[in-house]
DNA sequence: TCCGCAGACCTGTAATGACAGGCTAGCGAG
DNA sequence: CTCGCTAGCCTGTCATTACAGGTCTGCGGA
């Protein structure tokens, strides 16, 4: 099988590695590695690029990291394109609409829109530097005038020059992003938790502080890999189940 | 400061790498390492243990990846105050892999299996006629000897005849089904929910009954849409996060 | 034709060396 | 005492080499 590759870059202002990462994600994305199609070897790669294996595993790595691809015991090795896909069908845009459509009536309430210095946690998720400057975003979501979702969004300021001024009630964040910024998600990870709330969220959710409720930690992407938007959501389950689809 | 650390096997039974992540996680684990508190520079821990830097940063990534420290640009990585945190992939069969790759230990009890009639919930999730024959399943799994996650299963004993005395223990239910029925399961639906356990689940998983965890229910179906497999999960959150990657 | 085994292929693991560029601490000048 | 600069430390990146052990393919014998 000969595969047009673009030529690598080596004028050192990227990674080696993250530039083969890209080519490779291309192909997936495009379909022209489709699922179940064995990638070349790692020595074959490295051949095919003129870099060393070293490079090649990095990218390769990442690609397994991102679960775009997967790992195969023994020969040929590595990998095709994940057939059985996670689909976070309750994503924060999908689920509202859903509801929507359901006949539910969803609003979106901001309450508090500051800038500041990233902390450590914020730092970690958005991969960014300590101290550098996110905006965050408060916003608590009602389904039928029923307190449903608490979120605390943080993104980097550089990304989003302004996004603190902006008027977001009622928006989804996603499309301002979107419409304002030219920010496309691509992937994300979540991490889900029960948990209970603090004094504060309690009362803005409208439960006692022993209720549990879902905590879901969130991290989205851009395609090439800039984490853009890190949120934590409180969610009261006993309004609704968060729904994960898998195909 | 100096530090006790144990020394690295070098029979190649385990990898060098894994073994200093496990001797590192551990000091984050016990509190000696605390937030904050710079890690020995790459060079110096490759001293110490007397391993190649490669080692060394096969170990870092990995906690990195684990979230269990975090990197600091310039000097040392930083260890995050975060709590412990694995990852559990929602998919179908990796999750208990995924684990066992971060070098943890994963264990499978089966608790119960019978035969019997499904009841509403069962019948109305797999799609089948009320008081049809289902195989039950219960099951503890554990990582690291610490409950984790306690599933009731149920299956249509049409589609799994026998099952209910079939071997399990530590095995992959989903291997079995694969193996020996010929299942491949194609897609699923989960609903995630903050519970509390009843009396007999709490102590299973060794948790008081005011413990907040995550209920999962979920149905899993073949390629023809035959709904295969229904269950509810109890997960101790507070040991680890449900993991979720949206891609 | 079928089966078994040897050798080729491939990945996982590990050591080593090298260099660029960022960050910091400490020294020296003002 | 303060400020600025430099040397050294540290990480990120990349190349090369080596070897063990698992997997697969194809050849040759039955």
């Amino acid at each position: 099988m000969t595969m047009t590759y673009p030529r690598l870059n080596r004028d050192g202002a990227e990674p080696l590695w993250m530039q083969l990462m890209r080519a490779l994600r291309t192909k997936i994305d495009s379909g022209e590695l489709g699922p179940d199609q064995p990638l070349p070897s790692e020595a074959e790669l490295s051949d095919m690029f003129s870099v060393s294996r070293t490079v090649v595993r990095e990218a390769l790595r990442e690609l397994v990291q991102q679960r775009l691809i997967y790992k195969v015991k023994g020969r040929g090795a590595f990998v095709s394109p994940r057939k059985t896909e996670l689909r976070f069908i309750g994503s924060m845009s999908g689920s509202a609409d859903d509801l929507r459509e359901s006949g539910r009536r969803v609003t979106t309430h901001t309450i508090r829109q500051t800038l500041g210095e990233a902390d450590e946690r914020e730092a970690a998720l958005l991969q960014i530097p300590l101290g550098e400057q996110v905006v965050r975003i408060r916003r608590l979501r009602r389904v039928d005038g029923q307190p449903w979702l608490l979120v605390d969004t943080a993104l980097p300021a550089r990304l989003v020059p302004g996004l603190e001024r902006a008027v977001l009630e009622n928006q989804s964040l996603y499309d301002v992003l979107r419409r304002r910024y030219g920010l496309e998600p691509a992937a994300a990870d979540r991490w889900i938790e029960a948990v209970f709330p603090d004094r504060e969220d309690a009362a803005v959710l409208e439960v006692s502080t022993s209720t549990p409720l879902l905590g879901i930690e969130s991290v989205a992407w851009l395609d090439d890999n800039t984490r853009f938007e890190a949120y934590y959501a409180l969610h009261r389950s006993d309004q609704t189940r968060f729904y994960v689809g898998i195909r």
